[in-house]
DNA sequence: CTGTAACTACACAGACCTGTGTAGTTTGTG
DNA sequence: CACAAACTACACAGGTCTGTGTAGTTACAG
């Protein structure tokens, strides 16, 4: 227990810059726009000097890659927590539903920040671009193997309609913040269940 | 005839600037983003002085809000085209759904331009985020008068769900482009007009 | 011919951008 | 103590950005 808290400060020492970095990133990254904000900006926040930035991540469009991939993680694992404390399979895959509902109609919502990385990068090949790609994906692997457990027929075809209303819903609530569209996405989705129902 | 071709040709060689202006802006501003562009680029390509692009646009912020505004009005009219062209009230519809597919299929999609400039742009009130919202209201009111003329019940509501299902698609094929997301979509979409039929 | 609108060429301000080079300091470890 | 990793401060290069100021040119209408 001692031992572990002092392996915690000493990784956490290790690399503070980073992690302060990193955090204010995201934060502005997210609020303003990738290209909106300069390295100097996020490195003066953080209280660390911009040789750091660069020493640790060397440029910014590996910042940019790390906080899309560090957003991809927290977001999977709160999925996974939320479905996780469900215990029917269907309502599982609603629960879903329910996650993204949470989240956008936030005050701080700002759309999707995968969707809005890939918006303003158009280079299909730069890190960050991978990273959203691989996020998408992410999510519907994990779509699909809710309806398989719900035994759905065809449980890939129904995660990648369920994935689409996801898209959906986010994109029009990014125009005009409102929590209708994630309703409109949740009622045609449960008509989707519906219909496959046994 | 003579008259209005005179006019023509004068209202054209009166501005010809800002005609070039607005048709580089708009190339450049859907490939390469908006942030990414810059005015000299723009005037440069044009073959016109930086001067004019301020004076007959007053400064980037509306040469933006110019440029979605004309994307709006052609895609309305486009849009407007394909449906008159199609007989049966619900084919108006389903028709929808092939013009957004011919086009996010093309080599050069880069996504929805206004929910790309929602995304570049976190200012609300910024001239194209209006742009942007109007259009997809915009949208929305063509999918309902189509769903009012082929009789469905709550058109309105309707209307709001095949328009998320488009916007979904959208999303989806921007992240990596296939024409997968529009299939899907539409077979919702007929899952729909299906469970909605008389 | 004269006046006016549209436009050009060009310099400039002032800010911001990414990225590097360098010399020196802090901090924890063997 | 000695060493190395991590970090700081700071200047600088070279470029881009939006926007303005100014003097002069072109094209056309009355």
């Amino acid at each position: 227990m001692e031992q572990t808290e002092r392996e915690e400060k000493r990784s956490m020492r290790r690399r503070p810059g980073a992690e302060r970095l990193l955090e204010v990133a995201a934060d502005l990254f997210y609020r303003e726009g990738i290209r909106a904000v300069g390295v100097d900006t996020i490195s003066q926040r953080a209280g660390v000097s911009k040789r750091t930035l660069y020493n640790r991540f060397g440029g910014k469009d590996e910042l940019v890659a790390e906080y899309l991939r560090r957003r991809d993680e927290r977001w999977r694992a709160y999925l996974q927590g939320v479905t996780e404390s469900v215990v029917e399979p269907r309502e599982k895959l609603l629960a879903v539903f329910g996650a993204y509902g949470e989240w956008l109609v936030g005050e701080d919502f700002r759309g999707c920040a995968f969707a809005n990385a890939a918006a303003e990068i158009p280079d299909h090949n730069h890190p960050a671009r991978i990273v959203a790609q691989r996020h998408k994906e992410g999510i519907k692997e994990h779509l699909a193997g809710l309806a398989k457990d719900a035994e759905f027929d065809e449980p890939e075809s129904l995660a990648e309609r369920l994935l689409l209303l996801l898209e959906g819903a986010t994109a029009t609530a990014a125009m005009r913040r409102r929590r209708e569209p994630l309703d409109v996405a949740r009622s045609i989705a449960l008509e989707l269940l519906d219909a496959r129902r046994h």
